[in-house]
DNA sequence: ACTAAGGTTTAGTTTTGCCTAAAACTATTT
DNA sequence: AAATAGTTTTAGGCAAAACTAAACCTTAGT
């Protein structure tokens, strides 16, 4: 089996994020890995040297079948790393992503599927993200904005967006987890907040900015 | 916190491993890395920089208190990742180590107290090694070689040197594990090769080259 | 159609970490 | 005391992966 350099992986993986198998623009590439242009560029050729993606120069790169396979992949085991540290190992969902990042770049199939094994096979990671399967096959993405749903939806919150740490302490103290339950009141006209009110009554406000990360689906 | 490059950190393990807190030669500690022996002056230098390591040109290298701590936290990860490979996926204990060398590199104090509060907190690995603790204690190395027994002594196994892949397949092949006990009858004048008891009766011959990586303790 | 702005690539430098070949040191043996 | 064998260090390269500065395309605006 090949083997590839973390700065690789990280490319492929910023690659798949940005456009799957579709082009993506250097500079949008070279921001997402936090990197300035010619090293993308660069990166690039290195990646196109491996049959990984094609680039056409001034124009953008994409992913070649294997690459988007290899990107699934990683994927996978960043997103089962995730799994592992909060369900096992106690992390909060909000610390977790920095350590898969390192997770991640450990090359290992027989590793990677006796850990998803370990962990019940699942196919959401704890933010409520499809976790690639062995066989590429990608679970349905879940949920959509709280914004999209009516006025006095019942509703069950599936999935939030890595929104950094702030926003996940926020969720932490309002008691907002995955699989908890809601009624949506109330969507303000003016700033787009929205009013929830809980199982037991409590209710209370989300912003715009919160509520436009938090994925729920009809019950 | 400082952080470390694998390189490095490979160094410092290979100088542990080698000296403890005494002085290795460079040709042992390229061998033992697999570099050539420029590649060590170097990379012993970098260490020097970083007050990891004191370096006596020709004359040895030795790690400092800083360097000796450091080296006791990755082989404290090291064999902690082992545990858990073993005990919580399912490995072979023959498999196990290039798989830790590659988890042992994932930087966080946090992750790595979490880990070791997951697997019961540990003192030793799957292997029988003491397991480094947080606070720099390294639990006593347990066992005697079999040879050092007297003819006739009952012994429980409890710890096996690393040997490579074919010695655990024998061991396995012997149904020989951490815990079992057994009743040494003989050792050979002629090539120092034992024979042993289990509980069960079954008798088997072991080779010296078997035994000398085999430690066990009195009942 | 031309030009200016903005994004992309090339060119050249830096750092880390490895290598080979050659020089330098240590130690042993005569 | 000198030569030699063996080890270690220096010197000089190479590759990956990042950077800055400069040159080069593309495109949009006049």
């Amino acid at each position: 089996m090949k083997t590839h350099s973390e700065s690789e992986e990280n490319y492929i993986k910023a690659l798949y994020h940005l456009g799957g198998g579709n082009a993506v623009s250097n500079g949008d590439l070279a921001h997402r890995v936090g990197a300035k242009g010619p090293s993308a560029t660069q990166a690039v050729k290195r990646l196109a040297a491996k049959g990984l993606a094609e680039v056409i120069p001034y124009k953008g790169v994409k992913l070649t079948d294997e690459g988007v396979a290899l990107a699934k992949h990683i994927l996978r085991k960043h997103r089962l790393w995730e799994t592992f540290l909060v369900d096992k190992l106690g992390f909060g969902w909000e610390e977790v992503h920095p350590l898969a990042e390192q997770l991640e770049h450990v090359q290992s199939r027989e590793l990677v599927e006796k850990l998803a094994t370990f962990l019940g096979s699942p196919i959401h990671d704890p933010h409520g993200d499809p976790i690639p399967q062995a066989d590429g096959a990608l679970p349905p993405t879940m949920g959509k904005p709280l914004q999209q749903f009516s006025e006095g939806s019942q509703l069950r919150i599936v999935r939030v967006e890595d929104a950094g740490t702030d926003f996940f302490n926020q969720l932490d103290q309002l008691n907002i987890s995955l699989g908890k339950e809601f009624t949506l009141l109330s969507i303000s006209s003016f700033d787009s907040s929205i009013q929830l009110k809980t199982k037991e009554g409590t209710i209370f406000w989300l912003s715009h900015s919160m509520s436009s990360n938090i994925y729920a689906i009809a019950l």
